[in-house]
DNA sequence: GCAGTCCTTGACACTCAGTGCCAAAAGATG
DNA sequence: CATCTTTTGGCACTGAGTGTCAAGGACTGC
């Protein structure tokens, strides 16, 4: 705090360096040999940091992987809170997706390759559902929360809403990439006929 | 396969004794001491089997817990290929997890007591919610062979109707299992309106 | 009943993920 | 420069999960 010019800590740079440094390393390293034949032995020796340290930055071995992904998943949740609160349930969600996979655009080629791991790794697969599930939920809550909606029909259209992007997910991996992430979203969400829940 | 009057082979049922044994025990100290405080050292000790035996039984310390409800999980599968080959796919799914709430009815505290864990906890969850992601694959699957149905319609329709299910049983344990989980289970269905998928 | 075969079990050793603890190093602050 | 805080590394430990092998029952043919 003491220096003008740094809105952020030196040591604070630091630790998104590091933190960076064992992301990258990690899915270089996952996606050469595999994820149960990493070992966090290995990730840490090539990012030239400690195992302990390794387990100060992530939980566990699944979110170094994992976090990448659903760090965009936390700011759809802010997306919901920034949306008029009169606007329909379905719309805000509708918006909060968009903007996800504008993200996704911001890092195709690493997205598509998180993707496709993920989805064949049981381990990592179950965790990325997880937190899904607690995306679920929270943006369930706040959709209850701002406009008084009944708590089951809040819960299902956040849940149609992250299985449409599953499904949409699943094509644009499919297709290797070719198809257009915002299309597939949008047009699964129509299929789903969110808008009439 | 010597003996007439045995249906199946002694040490076959001597197996299945085991496997019955180990999960009781399990689920009983898991309810008690919490998942993560139960160690598997524990449980082989009250079961009176080696810890070795434990893992020849279950893949993980997860699945002891929930292998239960995925084996009715895997039930559903087999109801889907029951069904005729010319009904709407919304309907024969519709089928499938009112078989899966028919099975439930069988122990329903049980039930309610594993849902409650695993729900509330992480590791289980996130194990429970890839098997569904498995079912929901298989069951995709088997509309699109059986019916020539658009691929990500499948995916789209067994999606919502696990998405459909988890609300309800969300809801079922919320209100302690007071509430009918067959009628639940429909309301969601029709709210969600996948007949019009 | 008896030898041979198959399956199950227990015991040991091992790898690896994850955690608690403490001392040393590096950055921040006066 | 001295001090305080934060980060780091090293160590030891628990617990999950696996490979291996020898011993103990159960099923076969004789």
């Amino acid at each position: 705090m003491g220096c003008y010019p740094c809105r952020v800590s030196f040591l604070e740079r630091k630790r998104q360096l590091v933190k960076d440094e064992l992301s990258h390393v990690a899915a270089q390293l996952i996606a050469r040999n595999g994820y149960e034949e990493t070992t966090v032995e290995q990730i840490v020796e090539a990012a030239g940091v400690s195992r302990r340290t390794f387990f100060r930055y992530f939980r566990s071995k699944e979110d170094v992987i994992v976090e990448v992904l659903t760090a965009v998943g936390e700011h759809a949740e802010s997306v919901i809170d920034g949306r008029p609160a009169d606007e329909a349930p379905a719309l805000s969600v509708r918006h909060a997706l968009m903007e996800l996979t504008v993200h996704y655009r911001g890092f195709p080629e690493k997205a598509l390759a998180l993707s496709k791991l993920i989805i064949g790794t049981p381990a990592l697969r179950a965790r990325y559902l997880d937190r899904q599930f607690q995306w679920r939920q929270s943006v369930a809550a706040r959709l209850q929360a701002r406009s008084g909606t009944d708590p089951v029909r809040a819960a299902l259209i956040a849940g149609v809403a992250f299985t449409a992007l599953d499904v949409a997910l699943a094509a644009w991996v499919a297709s290797d990439g070719a198809a257009d992430l915002s299309d597939l979203v949008q047009r699964t969400l129509d299929l789903a006929k969110i808008d009439e829940l």
